[in-house]
RNA sequence: CGGGGUGUAGCGCAGUCUGGUAGCGCGUCUGCCUUGGGCGCAGAAGGUCGUCGGUUCGAAUCCGGCCACCCCGACCA
């Protein structure tokens, strides 16, 4: 007979997560799923994203916007159904996208004609470019700024929570200019911000530097990245910014009239974040009691605790509590009382460092006697009493700090796990260990030997790494300077 | 699409080898009790055992087909 009681007597076994050393993937989905951020639907590789994640990427999406508006872009929504000869228009384009969209074939209880199908957004630069034929004529229509918040669907091999999921949100921008460099000087420009983005609000440091050839979006003359270093050394794309040159003008007639009276393309960017932010951000912050998410984008900053024996004692406790929030509340944070009666403290103290909120007040008869609370931080989960009128100073503080420490914390992880190498062995040896900075010979043929064989990926070319010439570590052959190597998401 | 694995209660699983009344833990609900790190006690609800077929007096269990999902690769924000 089997022992059917192999969990009795460790009750609570099931509660906790998995580890990250132990498992960083089942970590991660367990987290995903027991922090409240998503559950898988019904629909392969589509999720449904919950009230606690949404909340985080409400936040991101309202700093985002505002760093949009103040580089002069305006939102606009194009349609989710994009005719399939529209698609096929940029060769490039059709080629690399045309395994992952899903294609509408039957509309009005009828089916469409080859021809006439429309697929589902995976992307919008050719309806958008359909939309910009028209409105550009002048060159006094130009720069065109526009950005679009939608959801876009790819059918991708291997979904994963918020990384890869079939039909994901995102922000994409789309821009039109009179000249190359003034687009060129657009595409580095978002990509700045995005870089301010991951790094003052995300806490999450990045590269930021230029895809090779082979990396490239289909369609695009240069695509640019930041590139983070997630908890399990693997690299993670956490935006693009692309340099269309005029292939998707051409193909859709996008012309402006010079002031010399002469016809010409437009020069266009595109570039995007997307709800794969989030993973990124769990992935880089959280540890093995949950979720740590950065105050400037945490749907809570603070939760009080009420502790208590005596309904008297809740009573009077809780008065506090709310006085306490309501003063909080006033200096901007976000905070909420938890009064339920149902569940013991302990429990609560689990399910909010669970969850990401940033800080925790505990407040019970012990803490009123001595006039102080107990405030608890999430990311060092140090309790320190704090006396009642400096406790909501002392949340702006730690929030503060606790902003600036996940930056550094993540900052000094990526930088130890970066290295220069100058050789395949050392390539090989050092294949899961983070970053790598190697010589390459330029070459796609190298580019995929060096992914077949050992896993690794170019990420892309920071602009920070002074480029020196060298030899390539897989054939011996010159290098105009390093690049970074890592296994990528 | 290649390689591996799993489908039994909301979740996690045992039972399958050796066929014989559907089980355990968590969660949920009710009542009492409790509150400084995932409380306690008592009771209750909840299942066409992925699906279709075969063998058998009898199938979660044996045999065959199908389907779905997960993990590891190739694709990708």
């Amino acid at each position: 007979m089997t022992d059917q009681t192999a969990s009795a007597g460790k009750k609570h076994d099931n509660l906790k997560l998995p580890t990250r050393a132990e498992n960083f993937s089942e970590w991660y989905n367990e987290l995903v799923h027991r922090a409240k951020l998503a559950d898988h639907s019904d629909v392969r590789g589509s999720m449904v994203i919950r009230p606690n994640g949404y909340a985080i990427w409400e936040n991101m999406q309202r700093v985002l916007d505002g760093m949009f508006k103040d580089t002069g872009h305006q939102n606009a929504y194009f349609p989710v159904l994009i005719p399939e000869s529209y698609l096929a228009k940029e060769k490039k384009h059709v080629a690399d996208f045309a395994p992952q969209v899903a294609v509408v074939t039957h509309a009005g209880g009828k089916p469409l004609p080859e021809g006439e199908r429309f697929v589902i957004r995976p992307t919008s630069e050719t309806i958008i470019n359909r939309s910009f034929t028209n409105w550009v004529q002048s060159y006094r229509d130009l720069p065109i700024l526009i950005n679009q918040w939608a959801n876009v669907m790819r059918w991708e091999m291997r979904p994963r929570l918020f990384l890869r999921t079939t039909e994901f949100l995102w922000q994409e921008g789309h821009t039109c200019h009179a000249t190359e460099a003034d687009a060129t000087e657009e595409t580095l420009k978002m990509l700045d911000v995005y870089e301010r983005f991951a790094e003052d609000y995300m806490a999450v440091p990045v590269l930021k530097g230029q895809k090779t050839e082979s990396e490239k979006f289909p369609g695009a003359v240069n695509t640019y990245s930041i590139e983070a270093m997630m908890q399990d050394k693997r690299a993670l794309q956490a935006g693009t910014s692309h340099m269309l040159g005029q292939n998707f003008a051409k193909m859709f007639d996008t012309m402006y009239q010079s002031k010399e009276g002469k016809k010409e393309y437009v020069w266009q960017t595109s570039w995007g974040v997307s709800t794969r932010l989030i993973g990124a951000l769990i992935m880089s912050h959280s540890d093995d009691a949950g979720l740590i998410v950065p105050p400037k984008l945490a749907p809570h900053h603070c939760v009080i605790i009420i502790i208590g024996k005596t309904p008297e004692e809740r009573a009077k406790v809780k008065e506090k509590a709310f006085a306490l929030a309501a003063d909080m509340k006033k200096a901007g944070h976000r905070v909420f009382v938890d009064d339920d009666e149902t569940k013991g403290p302990g429990f609560k103290y689990a399910e909010y460092e669970l969850r990401g909120v940033c800080t925790r007040v505990e407040l019970g008869p012990k803490d009123l006697e001595k006039n102080q609370a107990v405030l608890a931080r999430r990311d060092t989960r140090e309790k320190t009493p704090v006396q009642l009128e400096a406790v909501v100073a002392k949340l702006g503080e730690t929030l503060e700090a606790m902003q600036r420490d996940l930056f550094q914390k993540a900052k000094s992880f990526r930088d130890a796990h970066t290295f220069e190498v100058n050789s395949w062995d050392e390539l090989k040896a050092r294949a899961d260990d983070g970053f790598l900075l190697a010589h390459w010979d330029g070459t796609p043929e190298t580019e995929k030997r060096i992914k077949d064989e050992l896993g690794l990926t170019t990420r892309n070319r920071p602009f920070t790494l002074k480029q020196e010439p060298g030899v390539c570590v897989a054939t011996g052959k010159p290098s105009a300077g390093r690049i970074v190597f890592a296994k990528a998401y």
